[in-house]
DNA sequence: TAAGATACAGACTGGCCGGTTCGTTTCTTG
DNA sequence: CAAGAAACGAACCGGCCAGTCTGTATCTTA
């Protein structure tokens, strides 16, 4: 049988560890945090059991690594939608964030919340990997209202808000499944969008229509 | 040593249920769902595991049931709000149910969520006591919309996006320790809420209350 | 008040799983 | 190419826990 070709310790390990890590987002969306075991995901990956725990020290650490993998991926993809905003709607990026959320990025995050929750040295790992990604996500939604004829702090509070507001919906698509009652609210907060977002493609002095109360 | 009372059958049964439902409540929102054992049910209420498999026939379905529990008295308590509704803001509405879900409803919900995606038998049995909240919202929602005069459908969706937005807040809280950042992400909704009410205050029609249905 | 039914108590068990240990293979370095 | 280091494989173990089962207490009913 065909040997795997030679390959430094480094390769081996970039290798080993990124199968592990994509074999752990994989498990974590299929199965959920507390349904796989880290023999499901040595498994997956393709390794024993023995390779995962030569790489990360436990359970904890390869989920969190895991995430921080995935999050740090999303935000590329996300930079690269700012990158190519020319002559796109809000409507696009509403669209754009439901999808990336619904599907899969917040039902992972909703598989290791609970874990966070309760325990308090996994949270201690993880707390600087969302961090990473809020910062990340702030620098992204300054890009947008550069775009539009809003101030940034005001592109702060409705796109956060727009974060949040999915997050719920795609936490209650878990027990309630009525797309017609997603697609209301999403058609509802497009529009809410619309009036205060102007994105704009030649006029860089755009006024907003409506003033938004900030901090309170 | 004082003996119990005696009681009837009925009493036991209703007392002990009670009791177990109660932990078990406690119990989602202190350790969670994958960290709690029945056996630990069973000693928050101070029963035996015996009192707890003869009343429950599984976990699951002692948590299902405790969830029902506690969702129908949130129904109470959201009855309760909107019947002493005279000369309240709409900002008071969105402070009660933000008081409401991040004070244990909703993290209640994110700990069986998870085991709701992975377990279908479980979803079975959840789904059911989820459509009846659901379906006493839409009703509160109604009597809501009537005291403020605006239109129920509009209502409807406005309010299930206030819930939506603050599921996803609440989710936050775990792995994001930012009160500023949350206030004003309300304080923002609360602006956006009073304009739309404010909006459709113009054809008031202060009609006395009426029971109104949940249907479509 | 006796017999059956219901409520409750507690021991047992079989499977699971994360962490540990140790042996083997592959690569690096001098 | 020899020796050490890193990567990997696999068996083992100790604790945990939901479900089961059997025995006991309390209540109902005829």
């Amino acid at each position: 049988m065909g040997k795997v070709a030679r390959r430094t310790q480094e390769q081996r390990t970039a290798e080993t560890r990124h199968r592990l890590l994509d074999a752990t987002i994989t498990l974590l969306l299929e199965r959920g945090y507390f349904r796989i075991t880290t023999a499901d995901i040595a498994s997956v990956a393709g390794v024993s059991r023995g390779a995962l725990t030569h790489h990360f020290v436990s359970k904890e650490d390869i989920v969190t690594q895991a995430v921080q993998h995935q999050l740090r991926k999303v935000t590329v993809d996300l930079h690269e939608l700012a990158d190519s905003l020319e002559g796109k709607s809000t409507d696009e990026i509403v669209d754009y964030l439901w999808e990336m959320m619904a599907g899969g990025l917040f039902l992972v995050t909703l598989e290791y919340l609970p874990e966070a929750r309760h325990n308090s040295e996994f949270k201690a790992q993880m707390t600087p990997v969302v961090k990473e990604f809020h910062a990340a996500l702030d620098a992204i939604w300054a890009r947008l209202s550069q775009h539009a004829g809003i101030k940034p702090s005001q592109a702060q509070v409705m796109l956060n808000a727009t974060m949040c507001l999915i997050r719920g919906m795609v936490a209650q698509t878990i027990v309630r499944d009525d797309p017609d009652y997603f697609r209301s609210l999403l058609a509802y907060w497009k529009g809410h969008l619309r009036e205060v977002f102007v994105l704009d493609r030649r006029s860089p002095q755009a006024r907003p229509r409506r003033k938004v109360s900030a901090a309170e």
